[in-house]
DNA sequence: AATGAAAATTTAGAACT
DNA sequence: AGTTCTAAATTTTCATT
């Protein structure tokens, strides 16, 4: 690793996680600094990669997204190049968010944001399905949604 | 719906969605316009709840997060008062990022994000396993990810 | 590494088309 | 809705400790 963070780099994080929109000057004072130490601990951590990129976080909902979707999948071939293009093609689908490779009882699990149930229906029947090597499909369609962040808690690093 | 997104409202979404780091004048050279109008749809947006907050977004990995792993979970009661005592337990623990109820073969999908192997060993020992009226649990342990974003594709829209 | 201050840039809003 | 202009605020740099 390049550097190691130390308490206040970890507090900032924590800050920039939650509201990144605030002025250098207010976040120096929770952490009862001056700007100018602030300013170049960020700077740093972007630099270094701690911080990827700054993002507006919108409500889904409100847009006409209403319906997350998460798709197990089992494959009927695993050789790599075929794993390789299988997620080439689900990366290009705009409805999905998420693709993960995993262990357990499917090889990938997709998250997807949609309209509603018509559009799932549609993604399904248009796009998944066409794809070869297909085994296993299982669905869960959420219902509701208790937590769903990035934020990362960072006190227990 | 208080009002309604133009195209140009859709594109500074998106912008804002990729980068909301950037100045407005930067912003407003995207979409061919000045400052002002530019800045007055922002706050319009942030006003009327299309864009929920801003976040910086961390390396996970780099931080030391390096597992993630989502637990399917199917519980053996479903009165209302229980499900909603479960959701409550699940939300305070700093590991989960994400809880949906689904409909499917499961009751809950968790998204969960730890240190390592060792850690997730940990958390389903020492509190997923304490909650009571637990059925099927399954986990799918992540070993790649093809891609991992909020950013909705709003195109479609 | 942090402070304090100066310079450069951006924000936010008024007046107007 | 959009443009231009401007004062206030913020960001960014830098000499100093």
């Amino acid at each position: 690793m390049a550097y190691s963070l130390d308490k206040i780099d970890l507090q900032l994080l924590e800050i920039l996680q939650k509201d990144s929109n605030q002025t250098t000057k207010r976040i120096a004072e929770q952490l009862g600094m001056t700007t100018s130490p602030v300013f170049e601990r960020i700077k740093k951590l972007e630099k270094e990669g701690y911080i990827k990129k700054y993002v507006a976080v919108l409500d889904n909902k409100k847009i006409g997204l209403k319906l997350t979707v998460f798709i197990g999948i089992a494959l009927q071939g695993h050789t790599r190049s075929y794993l390789e293009k299988f997620v080439k093609e689900i990366n290009n689908f705009p409805e999905i968010v998420e693709c993960h490779r995993v262990s357990g009882n499917f090889d990938y699990l997709l998250k997807l944001v949609v309209e509603d149930i018509e559009a799932y229906e549609t993604f399904i029947i248009s796009k998944l399905t066409l794809l070869p090597y297909l085994g296993n499909v299982q669905s869960l369609i959420t219902l509701s949604t208790g937590k769903e962040t990035n934020e990362i808690d960072l006190s227990r690093i």
